[in-house]
DNA sequence: CATGAATGAGCTTTCATTCAT
DNA sequence: TATGAATGAAAGCTCATTCAT
């Protein structure tokens, strides 16, 4: 608190007139952010199941919206998102970068269902789907993190999910050859 | 101290029995992983500097050779290289990550420049392979971090690494598609 | 404790065998030596208030007395002594060195009153009596604490009473004189 | 630090407002007094080598200053002269006193030597100078530790300083009579 | 009897928080 | 309103004391 004081220029009494505590301080700082990158979950979910009803299953759409959520808050709320992305356990922000990952994992793992032919997903694919959504959140994170320049910005996260897109293609493929293999 | 203490089932006093202080008991607990890590590091660099010189350019082998040593390392020491990795800020073994970030950028470039047929990355491409390099280590410490099981370790790893393997190569074709263009 | 257990050679919980706290182990310690000073102590003031009675005045006598005395008690037990007079703050020895003192004033004390034929000391005569006990005594202290042989012991302790003797001559004297002019 | 803040009728944590750590505090307080103190003993030993040069051994003018310069000290600083000569064993002020004994001990020292007619002091007259010194400097600072009032001070200064000159006389006269018995 | 691992009260120090000015 | 001196809970650490072996 007196560091945040001394960076603001005020005294440390005077943090206190205007957020009742740290904490209070700390959500006055991170929530709206919080609650306009909810909005943009809430949003995208809905999308998401729309799109299962309509059968459309082009993945990078999806993922195209999330990337322009993302890279919107990212840039405008570079010091917060980062908090709540990285820096948020013991608070109640704690599952934004969790509820992302689950996200994303829905949309992998309801690919693999389709391509399997099956209603749930096993051990492995699970560990899969798992393991692709969290590490592709995570790159996410990371360019975001690192990336001041907003064009670079872009084209990596391009990149990134040009290449989780082409991965999980060939993964996809791959399962409906041997789905064809054993249906044989 | 206190509440080290207590989910060790013991008294506060009776931990300094055993180490002189925080630092060392924290010491104690990750050097030797770390120390191991750290050999390893070292021939792994000295194995990728050989294959220049030999011009063995076989990506998917070097990763191999880090994720065995990875895999290792954070089966038999979950906990350690999990601090080791994510929660060394302020300590000597803060490098650790890093370390294994330059190791992979280094393995990148060096692919990107052949592809160029240049000597020196531009901009972009150092974002490029620093993106790559650090989200696909990120990755690598996900599956190790949450997944307990030796199987599934070994295949999600694979995975993974044929993907950037995969993407990287798109990528590589592209520039040299791109760079004989410029020549004609 | 621990210190004390390991140049004894034991463990430290076996030291709780003999002593039941580290109270008591000083207490046992310094408790008989301590008794013995008092009896001395106790005895010296008797036969110092028998002579005032029997108009002796010998100074040195007194003192030769208290002298032999204390020396031996240090000779036997130097570091116990040396504990109670000079490290018994806050414990009930912490009296033992202001009592040799006070009774050292009150030899001095009778003398000057004798030679100024008065009833009470003045307040400068107080102080007077005061700084030469205490001195005398502390230097006492000095040079049993400092000399460990016997022979030099008693030569010093001879010289440094011879000194006060003398200047305790010259004092008297010269109140006795100024007494005088006063009467005439 | 609980006590001395308690002293202070102030908080515990405000204490180190003022002081960084209770080594500071120690320090602050005793250190401008010391340092007082050290060039007093500097000028003193100036001027006591001076007087060596020039044959003069007029040992109660040396004493005199030292005198004066305690004085001076412990009325103004007597809490913190109490400190720095009874109570700093450990502290880099613990020397303070010795020093002042042993200025006094090369004065007696010379004093000694002339009159014997001898380049160095054999044991016992070793042992005599030191505990001359000792016990004067120790009934110095008795004085100046008991005894309020200003004028009081002086005048029993003046008293100790007497005796011990006088008896530091007849000493040196005893043994200018035993070496003139011996060469005869 | 002897041992030393275990205990916990109490120390110095930090830092979020309060409140008189 | 703004200030910063004052507060005290809680952290890391020490050491006299206890107790199972």
């Amino acid at each position: 608190m007196r560091i945040i004081a001394a960076n603001a220029g005020i005294a440390i009494g005077n943090v206190y007139r205007y957020y009742k505590n740290k904490d209070e301080l700390f959500h006055e700082l991170v929530q709206p952010v919080y609650e306009s990158y909810e909005a943009n979950m809430a949003e995208m979910r809905q999308k998401i199941s729309f799109s299962y009803r309509n059968d459309t299953t082009d993945v990078l759409k999806y993922y195209s919206n999330i990337e322009a959520t993302l890279i919107d808050l990212f840039k405008t709320f570079t010091a917060e998102m980062t908090i709540v992305f990285n820096r948020s356990e013991g608070t109640k922000y704690e599952h934004a970068k969790p509820d992302l990952i689950k996200l994303s994992f829905s949309v992998i793992e309801s690919m693999i269902l389709k391509a399997r032919g099956t209603d749930v997903l096993n051990e492995y694919e699970t560990a899969l789907a798992q393991m692709l959504s969290s590490s592709l959140v995570e790159g996410l994170c990371l360019i975001l993190r690192d990336n001041v320049e907003g064009d670079t910005y872009n084209k990596l996260v391009d990149q990134l999910l040009r290449i989780y897109s082409a991965g999980l293609d060939s993964i996809i493929k791959q399962m409906e050859a041997s789905r064809r293999d054993q249906t044989e």
